[in-house]
DNA sequence: CTCCTTCTTAAGCCCAGGTTAAGCCCTCGA
DNA sequence: TCGAGGGCTTAACCTGGGCTTAAGAAGGAG
């Protein structure tokens, strides 16, 4: 069952919203204030927002700012291109102007939602190595282990990209988004203990070192 | 570098997208017809496509239901939510009516590849040799082998600039960049190993000493 | 034939990369 | 509140690849 968050001061408009939602199966939360938008998400982690942007306290577009990792749909009465460009270049992954049609918001918020499963459930694999995107434990033959969030970040990065070289900076960027200041030193290690647990497995070295670039997995 | 389908029986339309999306950065592909859309797409695999309903040959609806794995964004005259609810349930990711402002195009484009972090790599090419920028290989044929900073350093310049001289001077000013206080006769090393690696791969040798002045890669 | 440029090979040095161990920080549970 | 454990980072040490230097071989110019 996906949450939804709705944060819109206009009573109207979200009470409305939030029978629709409900009716279509999804459970609501609401907020009606950028400030309080906030503080419900340090409590709750719905799959989808549903934002305004003129918002007492905070800004639709400052709440916007500080949200990662949730799908954001912005609901608006600003019409202007440049509102629009800005708010979806900035992290939101939809924009409907008010007024709008409730199918149409029920089909946007379905595709948001169906692409996050696809995401969610996968299990990545390579060659006889499966790693599962939501238990962070990889798989070889029957072995099993367990990874670390900055392990997991570097295999999944070398497995969407096989036998492609990744560059030390590449790499960087990706884990510095959920560990940030992680230094060219760190890699070593995390890379080590990441082949460790994979030779452990397997037997085998899967990762190879491009001298002077980066890694890649090994094709052989 | 993303490559982007543009597949619109509307020429004058399609002539201006591929134009705006160029000078955007991105590859382009184009197709007229839902049929030779589906022929594209069996020889090519865009990071997105952008879909007109309205298409001889196979609708757009039933091309759309031909792809998966694929981001589709439809670009389309009808205004109808019922025709939008359709399409985005039926795997579009997004919907916009015609007329559209190009920046919004543009934003909503920019929304569907940022998540993709999949790792494109560049490449030069000059006859059957083919460079990475990003991993420093080298491809000739089926054949390949990663070469040194500095080899890559050489060959670059000498692709970049084929069948022209290239003078010692000139390559020790770019190669210094990488390496500095590289001597003449280093270079030479370098000239030696580069050559070695060419005509392992190919069995042919590509570069040519032009005596007294430097280098060019052969042309014959 | 001789000189000079260029090519190749071999040896040593330097620095990127790998490994291990120790310390810090955060989270969780008693 | 405090201790335990796991994860991240830092530092030290070791290995090996790449760069440079030097010396000898090869090949063109005069």
């Amino acid at each position: 069952m996906n949450i939804i968050a709705i944060i819109d001061d206009d009573v109207y408009i979200g009470d409305m919203l939030e029978e629709v939602l409900r009716k279509e199966g999804y459970q609501t939360l609401r907020a009606y204030s950028g400030t309080e938008a906030i503080l419900m998400l340090e409590k709750n982690t719905p799959d989808l927002l549903l934002l305004d942007l003129m918002l007492p306290g905070l800004s639709g577009e400052q709440v916007l700012e500080k949200i990662q990792d949730i799908p954001v749909i912005v609901i608006s009465a600003k019409v202007d291109v440049q509102d629009k460009v800005q708010v979806l270049m900035n992290g939101a992954v939809d924009y409907l102007t008010k007024p709008f049609a409730v199918e149409e918001l029920l089909a946007r918020i379905a595709v948001q939602l169906r692409k996050r499963e696809v995401v969610k459930s996968d299990i990545i694999s390579w060659k006889e190595i499966r790693l599962s995107t939501v238990s962070h434990e990889i798989f070889v033959g029957d072995h099993e282990t367990h990874l670390t969030r900055t392990e997991y970040a570097i295999l999944r990065l070398l497995m969407i990209n096989p036998e492609q070289v990744i560059t030390k900076s590449t790499l960087l960027e990706h884990i510095s988004e959920e560990t940030p200041d992680c230094m060219e030193s760190s890699l070593k290690v995390h890379m080590s203990n990441l082949r460790k647990k994979l030779r452990d497995l397997s037997g085998k070295d899967y990762i190879e070192t491009v001298w002077g670039i980066g890694f890649k997995l090994r094709d052989e």
